[in-house]
DNA sequence: TAATTTTAATAAATCGATTTAGTAAACCGA
DNA sequence: TCGGTTTACTAAATCGATTTATTAAAATTA
């Protein structure tokens, strides 16, 4: 079955594309009655669907924003997608995801691909090892916004969460329940997010008067967690609470936990620095540190599209507050 | 700054617009060794980047397919998108996921933007209440693949679980455990899955010479399944296992047992028909029957390809084996 | 009535690639 | 040296829309 152009419209309507078009645009100003009565009906009569593709080529745009994130296994990219999604959505844009699995490689891959296929703009969580591509897509003005994660050296819209503020009111809280050997498990501190929430625990330890104690702070790949966590529970004053610095580093804690019948809170207390879908069902409820993802994709969304209504400002950070939301993997000890 | 086309590429490299392209797409048959250095060296000082637009337009060909999930909150949809994406990935095809959000209407609406989009092809998990637009795309031999239910009088190629037969397997080692009142929760029975769950738990207690106490059979929409479990547990002889037809209702058996500290598994056991990522970690871990979410992703996205090159045949149901994982939510009452 | 404006519709150029048909030079055997 | 083949490359048509410049008729004004 051949596919139904314009010009078989026009032609069963007895006028030409271009009146087609326009009825197509809504663009009524000089056009008969009973010509847009006739190009209705040709168009219902013959199953007339307008090609995309064909009207993308000459406007120059898709109307298409794509989504690169950096792990698709991250709750966060998921909450931030669908935000994004939405607003998009409202607003007539499609969106395109796509996850670079945290490789630099396939975030190029990604970025290249996408703008082959002419979208309109991206949002990135980006790897952070790609600069020259960043600043390239800058130096071309380029719709861009960086979500989650700051490049610094590239001048974009970027939105955060404030990870060094809110990691310091979760260790805060785990002091205030009277514990002092607190420790830090993180994925490889790479990128900012990481980086400025294990600064939020240093600082809120030492405020506190409290030795850092360097075996308590892990930073290691996903896979190696749970041993080195078997480790530090075996080792000497082991800790009695944990700061997991992200949802797949507090997966790992809680297998672990689970292994080993670890009872929490009361011989381990926990927090977790990110969203958990199911925290506040699983046995205990599990404290944490939530992002708004909704309100943060829509920002990140609205950015993009002035930018691509060539509405941009000048590029800066926007950072959002957190919340502590406190259950029962931390409840105090004395309580 | 604006975009360097092919013909900015051919002037630059002294040659014509048809050589580039030849160049592009790997055709060197009869190409001068030194034609072929010059066009990519011009490539490389513009920074050409093909249009990919405008290369679908000509070639009656987008690389893209679509697929339009019931709704994004079931696991299952996110597991089978991703299983689907990496198939395709490797194969050089992009992938569009919508969320119908369960709305037959937005389904529509996504179908319509898709294939005006020009995807090659797509992947629905069907909300059943199109069947006119389903019969269109069979009719125009638009390459179409059925995900997780069966639409009956639509003849197309569809990827299922074996519903019966597990949700079966399902009742059967709960009464193997002792368990003679067995409630099943589910949605309302709208699409097949559910119904055939359904058809497997009353068979399988009719089998075991149980009788059907239509006080345990509570499908209804999700916000008001707690209400439901509350009138069914306060009740006359309270049902002492729960098998919950998907992840959402267990989403909600799990919050109301959470809520009344009921104890899983002395006071209720509990199994679910669906993936469920947390199952093995939480306290009690759950009982599930799992979907090869990743083999019928990959299935219905090999099935697509080939109906894309042509080489589709007759349309059939390919339906997987489940597989029931036992934990502790179901622990035997004897044990 | 002639000049001007408004209304209604169209022809043709365009977007940036791919593809087909064709050309010209080089080569080659008889 | 001639016809035929191979090699290297190109001009022009095409995909299906949008858009600009243009035309022609009808309505209005002077």
């Amino acid at each position: 079955m051949k596919k139904v152009t314009m010009a078989d419209v026009a032609k069963k309507a007895n006028v030409s594309k271009s009146t087609v078009s326009q009825f197509l645009n809504k663009r009524y100003q000089y056009m008969g009655e009973e010509t847009k009565r006739n190009i209705e009906e040709a168009i219902k009569e013959l199953g007339y669907q307008p090609n995309f593709i064909a009207r993308s080529l000459k406007q120059k745009r898709t109307s298409t924003i794509g989504i690169i994130v950096a792990n698709i296994m991250h709750r966060l990219s998921t909450e931030v997608s669908r935000a994004i999604e939405d607003f998009c959505r409202s607003n007539e844009i499609n969106t395109i995801v796509c996850n670079a699995d945290d490789d630099p490689i396939k975030e190029k891959k990604y970025i290249e691909m996408l703008r082959a296929k002419q979208v309109d703009g991206l949002i990135i969580f980006p790897t952070g090892k790609n600069q020259e591509l960043y600043k390239n897509m800058v130096d071309q003005q380029y719709p861009l916004v960086f979500m989650d994660r700051i490049v610094s050296d590239v001048k974009v819209d970027t939105v955060v969460v404030k990870n060094e503020e809110w990691a310091s009111r979760g260790i805060q809280h785990l002091i205030d329940n009277g514990h002092e050997r607190i420790a830090m498990i993180a994925p490889p501190l790479t990128i900012s997010p990481r980086i400025e929430r294990a600064e939020g625990y240093k600082k809120t330890l030492r405020k506190n008067g409290i030795d850092l104690n360097p075996h308590y702070f892990i930073s290691t790949e996903i896979g190696t967690v749970k041993k080195e966590l078997a480790r530090l529970l075996a080792g000497d004053k082991p800790p009695t609470a944990i700061f997991a610095a992200n949802d797949l580093a507090f997966l790992q804690v809680a297998e672990y936990v689970k292994e080993k019948a670890i009872q929490v809170p009361e011989e381990l207390s926990i927090i977790v620095f990110d969203n958990i879908p199911f925290a506040h069902i699983s046995t205990p409820t599990i404290t944490t540190i939530a992002q708004p993802s909704f309100e943060m994709g829509k920002k990140a969304a609205e950015l993009l599209l002035l930018q691509i209504e060539g509405e941009g400002t000048k590029p800066r950070i926007y950072a959002f507050d957190g919340d502590l939301i406190i259950r029962e993997s931390s409840e105090s000890k004395k309580a």
